[in-house]
DNA sequence: CGTGCACTTATTGTATACAATTTGCCCGCG
DNA sequence: CGCGGGCAAATTGTATACAATAAGTGCACG
């Protein structure tokens, strides 16, 4: 989108994801507004929607801090998210088009596609794959729940650079989505929600594998940086 | 608080409550901004939170107005509050503390008091149901849990003021809290739960008559309007 | 040497002016 | 008479200046 909020959303978006911040930093308006290259009334939009998704959040006298998340925190949200995702395809089961569960299935051939390649195209893939999240939200055509899983879905991307999937992992996450359509053309909303639940509950553990790893090797970044 | 921003948020939502608006309405922020008597910048941030809770949406070109709840939606409101509180219920079983616990139950005894009044003080009675609910959300120690639900809350507060509740309603509700209460000295997620999910049905239930009684006389209402 | 209080500075909150965009209308043209 | 283009009005988006508030700083005093 050609507007500054949005611009200021995805640059400061960047910036955090991109690791130049840590933990119980502080960050002003001004700066960011230095950031993202617009004035701080958008900025402070973006802000906004960063606070919701708890990219940021706020003292209590309200500065702008980077907060942390605790292994509890993170287990959290995948509950949060494998309890509403599931009801989004149980939801969607009984919702879907029959174009609906076309377009479900040419995403995810292309995320197939991703994973063919050697070495597999993570990018794409994780890009497919938010496609295919989406598509099976919007399919459960429940405005709220589309609302608030777009909140939590976006959250962990913070991870995503910085490990190497196994092919593996990313086979069997393209099974769980044929899978899904399967259930889908069966209009089975109890299949649904199963196969979505534990597509998302093996997707916690490779999760929280991967922060392991990152977390082992935090100090030596920092040192570096 | 005072601040511009939560004056114009709560006048807003006063106004939309009150009934002075239809579904389909369009707003402008200028229109808000004299109703609140604050400038259009907090207005903006105000509308903000308001689009969050669904009282108000934006047209494809950014402009305000008045959606309108299908009985579909409210269904699906209630169903993702029944989903999202047993599972702060079951997470607060394992966290309360002995304080949170007496916190709780001093709540519950002014619950139990507005009920015995006769007439019973519902406007004391969904105060005090109020904080006794956000109070388990905060026993369950999860921000981002916290932050959904308090926006699938206050939502249904709109068809609070249509409506006598039955005594009896009124009673069962204050014994669902003891019953909650009763799980959390036992420290019992499962049981925490279960009658936090009973709970909320059967608020569904009392719920969906209210609205039909309200939807229909709504057309004398808007006669004499 | 620690502690509390005034004062300075930094940061957020609000208002207003202006730019960009969208909408609705009116007029000319087919 | 219908339809499309373009102008005018309405509305939202952005920048900037200023006000309010909180944090930091240093000095006097115990």
């Amino acid at each position: 989108m050609s507007t500054a909020s949005d611009t200021a959303y995805e640059k400061i978006r960047q910036h955090l994801l991109e690791g130049r911040v840590r933990p119980g930093d502080r960050l002003t308006e001004e700066q960011l507004s230095a950031i993202a290259g617009v004035s701080r009334t958008p900025v402070r939009e973006a802000v906004s929607r960063l606070e919701r998704e708890l990219l940021l959040m706020r003292t209590q006298s309200n500065r702008i801090v980077v907060p942390d998340w605790g292994e509890d925190e993170i287990d959290e949200l995948f509950t949060l998210r494998q309890m509403l995702e599931s009801h989004a395809a149980e939801r969607a089961a009984t919702r879907v088009s029959a174009q609906d569960i076309d377009e479900l299935a040419r995403i995810n051939s292309e995320l197939h596609e991703a994973v063919a390649l050697d070495p597999p195209d993570v990018a794409r893939f994780l890009d497919a794959n938010r496609l295919f999240h989406e598509a099976v939200t919007e399919a459960a055509h429940s405005p709220r729940l589309g609302r608030i899983l777009a909140t939590l879905v976006e959250q962990p991307v913070v991870l995503h650079t910085a490990r190497e999937y196994s092919i593996e992992d990313l086979r069997q996450s393209s099974r769980d989505h044929d899978e899904l359509i399967a259930a889908f053309r069966a209009r089975d909303p109890h299949w649904a929600r199963a196969i979505m639940g534990s597509h998302l509950r093996r997707a916690f553990h490779v999760f929280a594998d991967a922060m392991g790893e990152q977390r082992s090797s935090a100090e030596g970044a920092c040192a570096a940086e």
